[in-house]
DNA sequence: CTAATAGTGTCTGTTAGACACTATATA
DNA sequence: TATATAGTGTCTAACAGACACTATTAG
């Protein structure tokens, strides 16, 4: 071979460089259906439209310290565990240039970003609604179409969250501090897209032990006033090796 | 909120840009073990170090297509599938200034690199011994300690790898044409760092359609002089509904 | 009472692996 | 022959889901 290796130039100003941005596909659950956080752009290109959180890296940071800066400038959300999905790179995904585009994901409760963000007028939620093997965007009645690729990357998080929910405590995020097991289930139905066995999950999950130690645990108090027979309220406690909550 | 959102800035010029690159692990398989192409740089930072293939993005072109052009122009391997793995953006990862480099990996057999890179005393292939619950590098009685945070690369690879080959056709990019089923349940211990269940691994296997009706099928000829009974060669071929060969 | 959800017991098919056994090449 | 690997049969435990049943609240 008789190229050399590009990275071994001394000098890296010779090659031309894109910019490098971060969006955000924050996820939370609005009346046991899944949304998406995102905001109407006020300028061109696609002025009108809604997309998701975004900015540009700045120097100094990761692109992961990037979409939790962003989280916490346009959300008021903190301490969000936020992951990174893959890079969106085609030259023409942005119409003002050459903009790479880092896309990660969050889930978060709707408690959470109500109290955060609730105020902001700017923001918007928009119901993720199944629709065949793809999805679709719903507020109201209006069918949403994101701008720029950002419908792309929606779908490419759902599809990760899918792959990687199994069994894992991913999907606590999305449910307030207490729960039922009703309330779990549904979630992993959600994103799964499909029903799950009743007994089995409730045995599988109260026998699960997740990351650090956590387990499930119940707390003794109960739902009311849903007209049928009242639930009881789990929380995600930290237990040390003989089960006890520490 | 008060801050604007910046992407609606209708001028990009005023954000800051870092370089992009792409780096490429490049898994093949030598004596039974797991290797990964390396190349040794020649100028500052990590002169003399062992690097990963990589090189910066082009204008007009995605990174996948980047890190396949890398692959095309370095080792002289094309058709190969290569899959993104996550953005490296540590703001300290390149002495040389800001850049952000898009990790991918692919499979390959020794066969097709050797036939295509074989000439090319640039080109090393390092192999991974497993170390506890991470991974170190060798070459023949060198420890091979990686420029850049190209060590950490190759350990998201593998990490990458094994909790995505479960009953996938991804181990057999690292096998030739034909292959004994004892080969190909090496390759998955190799990855799995675990012994699998050899009757259940067969029928499992041998039952299997993968995708695009891809199946296992036996060629009717053996291994030869191997000092022990010959196995079976089998070949993955696409087959039609009725499971005819096609 | 009915409607609706909570929570559990049992049965069955599949998955995964343990173990043991026979088969067949080379040296 | 010994040795090493190829390939198979059977048994068992865990996993996953189907189905049915009882329990308990509001109205």
């Amino acid at each position: 071979m008789s190229t050399q290796f590009p990275a071994a130039a001394p000098d890296l100003a010779q090659y031309p460089r894109p910019h490098l941005a971060v969006d955000l596909i924050l996820l939370t659950l609005v009346d046991a259906q899944l949304h998406v956080l995102m905001i109407e752009r006020e300028e061109e290109p696609f002025a009108r439209k809604w997309v998701l959180l975004g900015g540009f890296l700045h120097p100094g940071e990761t692109v992961e310290a990037c979409a939790r800066r962003v989280l916490s400038e346009k959300a008021h959300l903190d301490g969000i565990k936020v992951r990174q999905l893959r890079a969106f790179s085609d030259p023409q995904r942005d119409p003002r240039g050459w903009v790479v585009s880092i896309a990660h994901f969050a889930l978060v409760s709707y408690q959470m970003l109500h109290d955060a963000a609730g105020d902001n007028e700017a923001l918007f939620l928009a119901e993720i609604v199944p629709d065949g093997d793809a999805t679709t965007l719903r507020y109201g009645d209006q069918h949403i179409v994101p701008g720029f690729d950002h419908g792309a990357m929606i779908e490419a998080a759902l599809a990760e969250i899918r792959e990687s929910i199994d069994w894992s405590m991913a999907a606590f995020a999305l449910l307030p501090r207490s729960f039922t097991l009703h309330e779990l289930q549904h979630v992993y139905e959600l994103i799964l897209g499909k029903s799950l066995n009743k007994p089995y999950f409730r045995k599988k999950m109260l026998g699960q032990i997740f990351a650090d130690g956590l387990r499930l645990q119940p707390t003794g108090r109960w739902t009311e006033g849903r007209r049928h027979r009242p639930a009881e309220l789990y929380e995600l406690v930290k237990t040390n090796a003989e089960g006890a909550a520490i």
